[in-house]
DNA sequence: ATTACTATTAGGACCTAGTCATAATAGTGG
DNA sequence: CCACTATTATGACTAGGTCCTAATAGTAAT
């Protein structure tokens, strides 16, 4: 009984990451508490009212900045990007990354992080993964919080080579280096 | 005089599809109009309110978010399968797997189900990808059939190498040599 | 049991960005 | 001037909240 509060928010957060689009009648009546308790959980927990989480995810994709690309089109959630430079995303490792048995998230989404990033960091309508050397250094596991850094090291007419490497923490989890057509020269 | 009534309304339609978090009030200000006029207006032209139009924007990006990567176990439908030996799969590439762009697949989509079918053709509980290293040899394009094919090429207590080689009709558009960990000897 | 404290619930005033319905007024064409 | 459209005004109502105050319930320590 001491720990219902506590439980009832760390259940909110999990609800409201998954349904952002939920009403606090709606959480009221899942819970089985009044509306008023659910708004103070929500003014505890500083989270947002309804209208400005669907604002949030709106907002995603209309960011001027990031139009460049269309976000939708990058796996995970970029959090900074300077065409022909660097870019970073962030992807939270979820139960469907990983493999059942072992929780251990599948190569294919590391990749997929890193290559959309790739391709996101170059500024031309036409970009092209032409080959890649990777790395999994470690297995990432179900909840961890892989953050991708892709750097451009290296330019000329229609090729770019793009090194990314992808960290949960401190500890390097995968690294990769992308030769990348482009279509026009810079 | 102002705008002629049909006038705004092509500017209106204009404005709203440029900046759709805009209020009536904002429209009114900048058209010289009351609010009454602009909510008139898009009542004529089917424009939904604010909040509608924020949470169709809000959808669409939850939507393609859920649609990442599919999470089935391989990636494509494995349509014949030798343990420890050899794999063929087929991946018929759709729209959600191409650049809108352009229509060519998105590499990770080929590195996907070239990687998949690396793990499964091991006969083992916990495979991992150690490294790679792959090569887009075509863009592959919307409409296409994609046939990959791995097969180990070298295998010893606790490390497995497969290659794998993907076409569509004979030509070959992807190729990676896939360096696999296995929890157990053979 | 009394006090202290947290947790929960309730209520009212106010807010934004609307809806819908009704009515009055302005501007223009014939 | 009349008819008609366009515009504006007004009021009642809505969802999904905020913010503030106040009452009550439940538990813990003295």
């Amino acid at each position: 009984m001491k720990y219902k509060k506590k439980d009832r928010q760390n259940k909110l957060v999990e609800m409201i990451e998954e349904t952002p689009f939920i009403t606090d009648e709606e959480l009221a009546k899942k819970f089985g508490v009044s509306i008023q308790t659910i708004r103070l959980d929500r003014l505890e927990l500083s989270i947002p009212e309804l209208r400005e989480r669907i604002k949030n995810v709106a907002n995603k994709n209309w960011n001027e900045e990031l139009r460049a690309l269309p976000v939708e089109e990058v796996i995970g959630e970029v959090v900074n990007l300077e065409l022909d430079n660097l870019a970073i995303s962030i992807l939270d490792i979820k139960e469907e990354h990983v493999f059942s048995r072992n929780k251990i998230a599948r190569g294919h989404h590391l990749f997929a992080q890193a290559n959309s990033l790739a391709v996101a960091v170059i500024n031309d309508e036409l970009a092209l993964t032409a080959n890649a050397e990777i790395n999994f250094t470690r297995p990432v596991k179900v909840g961890e919080r892989v953050v991708a850094k892709a750097s451009v090291i290296d330019q000329d007419k229609n090729r770019t080579i793009i090194e990314v490497k992808s960290y949960v923490q401190d500890e390097l989890v995968f690294e990769g280096k992308f030769y990348m057509f482009r279509s026009a020269e810079k």
